[in-house]
DNA sequence: GAACTCGTCCCTCACGTCAGGGTTGGGCGA
DNA sequence: TCGCCCAACCCTGACGTGAGGGACGAGTTC
């Protein structure tokens, strides 16, 4: 299905490979380099998340790196199992904290609950881990004995 | 909200604590037992996964020793992110092979493709847990830098 | 009569999937 | 050089899914 030699971009003089610093992807580029799928990508964007930097004229949709770098902080927020009204805080609290302009001990304090939030998470996957290692080794017990 | 102490069963005589062995529960003793709310329960029921072994007159489901037990299981299941479909399957399986009737030698294999399902799972869990550590530790980093 | 339970209904979240149509840009004929 | 075609790509909108949560009015049990 994926055709990616079919391209409709002509390389520019320069360009070795993959897209340029400073130019503009679409989504499924994007989709490409997070490992995202589409559907994912445009549903993040409904609930403002990530909009894309610019949109073409008609309509197509145009990511920049930091688009794409803002994905992929999702990505590694997902595990932590955050929802996405977190997920959006939390992106929000960082930018604001990039371009100092806010309250900023109030800005930390709020990260800090994330941190929080992130370790508690941390500590449940742990469990869950012992869990499913339980699991999967009383079924290799089982397997064993039934022999 | 769970009232532990509101029992609407008289403990008999010789019943020191708790419900006897061989006793019927109702969904609520259950719900506490297992720690799965009533409408988890209801729930699997409706999916096929545990049906209460008898019913009152009035209609309220009651559950033996050994839907808790297979409620248990799946509890133990949930965290390797087996569908409920997959889990009825996996029930099944067990089962049958305590009541050895089937073919035996087809029933371990699929017991150990659900092993081999299983250990994917945990290492992907794993992974989860590495991503979300890092995370949390990235987080981490931003607040000492911060400060 | 208080606590418990029943079945039924709609709600949530994070997408998947389908349908039907529009856009992009290279290539080709004229 | 202009226009058109075509494949690949993308759009919006709507509905479906999995695993339950919550509420409700009525019935049951003790």
């Amino acid at each position: 299905m994926r055709s990616a030699a079919a391209g409709n971009r002509v390389a520019c003089a320069g360009e070795v490979t993959g897209t340029p610093r400073g130019e503009l992807m679409q989504i499924g580029q994007v989709a490409e380099r997070t490992g995202l799928s589409l559907r994912t990508i445009r549903f993040y964007e409904e609930n403002g998340l990530v909009l894309p930097t610019a949109r073409s004229e008609g309509g197509f949709r145009l990511y920049s790196q930091d688009d794409v770098a803002r994905l992929d902080v999702i990505k590694r927020m997902k595990p932590l199992g955050f929802s996405l009204e977190e997920m959006q805080e939390l992106l929000g609290l960082l930018t604001e904290l990039d371009s100092d302009d806010g309250d900023r001990a109030q800005l930390l304090d709020r990260l800090r609950m994330f941190h929080e939030a992130a370790t508690a998470r941390v500590t449940a996957l742990r469990d869950q881990l012992a869990v499913a290692e339980g699991f999967a080794g009383s079924l290799a017990a089982h397997l064993d004995s039934r022999r």
